[in-house]
DNA sequence: AATGAATGAGAATTCATTCAT
DNA sequence: AATGAATGAATTCTCATTCAT
């Protein structure tokens, strides 16, 4: 059947239809056993259209990775909050930060960091770990400047533990470990903000 | 070449060898990459005989992971104190649950929590999981005990900040997360240990 | 070379001339001995065209049997005469029975009874040995309304035992016995059938 | 371990409790889906015994052939009836010659059928397929000398259409075709004696 | 633009055979 | 005599990629 021309808001939108499937797939069947027919059926086109938009399985892969960690990424930005308090924003900030709600996150970010041995795609990875550093550093700080945290350590050092208790969370969560859900690690969460940062009541 | 029959011993020797082959391969080129060929080449086998002994490739992963989380935990476990006060003890665990020292080891393991998606391999993880829970509780019960802890919270909720410290330290290693390094994640987790226990100096 | 799309027509006839390449080669070297390389060989396609049309060797040759036994069946009930005297069309349904006029043909069908081991193959085999019941009974009772046919025990007997006369000439046929040939077989049917339906000249 | 020395005798129980698990697991598994290992292990013992006493799988194969055609032929000779009237006797070559009691009989003697496309073991089954025709002979023109018998046709046919309808027989019996059973092959072979061969009341 | 038939390289699997013990 | 570890040739299976339509 021949193909209709489409105009770029077309093009995008079946661009974002073959990702959304590939990403689903990914995270039920896993990278590896997910091929190009998989995502091509579930995206409801032929193999052909897949590869006519994304050229190669492996250039499928990488640009599901961009896709995939922009929008995360994006997500917890848009959830960062302008006004309040340090400790209520951290406390966003800290909830925002779990690959909550959709198990689904964390499944498929345990995965990426899985194939994360080519320095391709670990290149993009440590830009995108590092990029959650700067909001938490700042709303630190500020609430430093505002009088209302104590730390218990050097503010780089408790950036980099709330960024290892997400990471873990996603480990937890993606193994369904019992005992491990949404709520208990919420929990711990602040508990070790608490902890670490001492807001002053 | 042909065989010659072997005792008990020769034959589980013979397995390790295949099984320590594999692992390091594993660690390198992770699981999808490294094909029988390889396992067998770098056992010094043939690709019949790494079959005579695991049957299939995913029986030799599936042997393979059982045989790498025992090890892991075994090797933890023995790395386990028996003497000294509770807050050295702590942090002897503590530093023993860094998949250090080899960086390889956290990528394997991250490795595997991807693959745990079938209901068999996550239940084995699980178990494995939940391994780790009681020497942290032990030792953290006795510090309370003998009045040398004052956690901030509950226990079970501080042993399973520890874990997943552990497994967010292996996602920062996987990575080789800018910063992230074996030192600092040790200053991380004492840290973290010291604001939610609150040892008596 | 890629392929090119094909309609329902071009897809069908591919497929057919991949099935009768393989009827050809299954019947000259047996089921066991025909490799799918062979198969593709003969049919003038790749391997993976092949497996492209019938995915696996098994299906290949499940659906190579229901081809094979629709198309004998197909032509058996073609031959069926529709005039002529009862006696006469008897004789063409006899003689249309046996598995001629390629000797191969009764190869095959020995070989699929063999292999009619499994119920899913023994029931489609069950389902063709029925169909060639009726149109016996039909003229054989046909005969009897007009009077000229006097048998010997009931009819079901006798529909029986010409359809195990088939297969003992297919049996026959197939191990090429000393004496056993086209002619002989023809002979013999035709006398049993004398012998039972005992027509009036 | 160590193999003890075996007297003739105990070798020879060893050849047969190997034949006997191969005939077995052919008639359930069919020739070519039976490995040696599943023989060896079927018969209790280890390949190497089995390769030991037979060489190779197409020996044993062979062997097997000749071992249970053999016992077929000589169970059914064996039957031959040297005295009473010529009809009873030939019924009772009649009986005996359906491969019951067992299902296996047909089975397997279905399955040499279809492997008998290499000239070496057509040969032997010739030989087996016409060994059965004197009996049938003598029984049918001893009846004819003595008058009882008035035949349709040749000697040599009937003789050869009770063959047939042994193999037809085999066939239906091998496929369990529905109303096909025991009882009624025995009232089809009666019957078409008697259609045939006329024998006095 | 879209399709999917055709390909073939790469990997796993099967299994009879060899032979040291 | 008996064993079964080791092998490797033969085969099937997988799947991304190519490209004519």
């Amino acid at each position: 059947m021949a193909g209709r021309p489409r105009n770029e808001a077309q093009r995008e939108a079946q661009r974002e239809r073959i990702l959304s499937a590939a990403e689903a797939l990914l995270v039920s069947h896993g990278v590896e056993r997910s091929r190009l027919r998989d995502v091509a059926e579930a995206a409801g086109v032929s193999i052909g259209t897949v590869q006519h938009y994304f050229d190669s399985r492996d250039r499928l892969i990488a640009e599901l990775f961009d896709w995939s960690a922009e929008r995360r990424l994006r997500s917890w930005t848009e959830a960062l909050p302008r006004d309040g308090d340090a400790w209520s924003r951290l406390v966003t900030l800290l909830y925002a930060s779990l690959p909550e709600p959709a198990l689904s996150r964390s499944r498929i970010w345990i995965e990426f960091c899985a194939m994360a041995r080519d320095d391709d795609l670990r290149a993009k990875m440590d830009r995108f770990y590092d990029a959650w550093r700067p909001p938490f550093r700042e709303v630190i700080e500020e609430g430093i400047e505002a009088g209302v945290f104590d730390p218990v350590s050097r503010v780089d050092d408790i950036v980099d533990l709330f960024i290892m208790l997400g990471d873990g969370a996603s480990v937890g969560l993606a193994l369904q470990a019992p005992g491990v859900d949404a709520e208990q690690l919420r929990r711990l969460m602040l508990e070790t903000a608490r902890a670490t940062l001492r807001p002053v009541s």
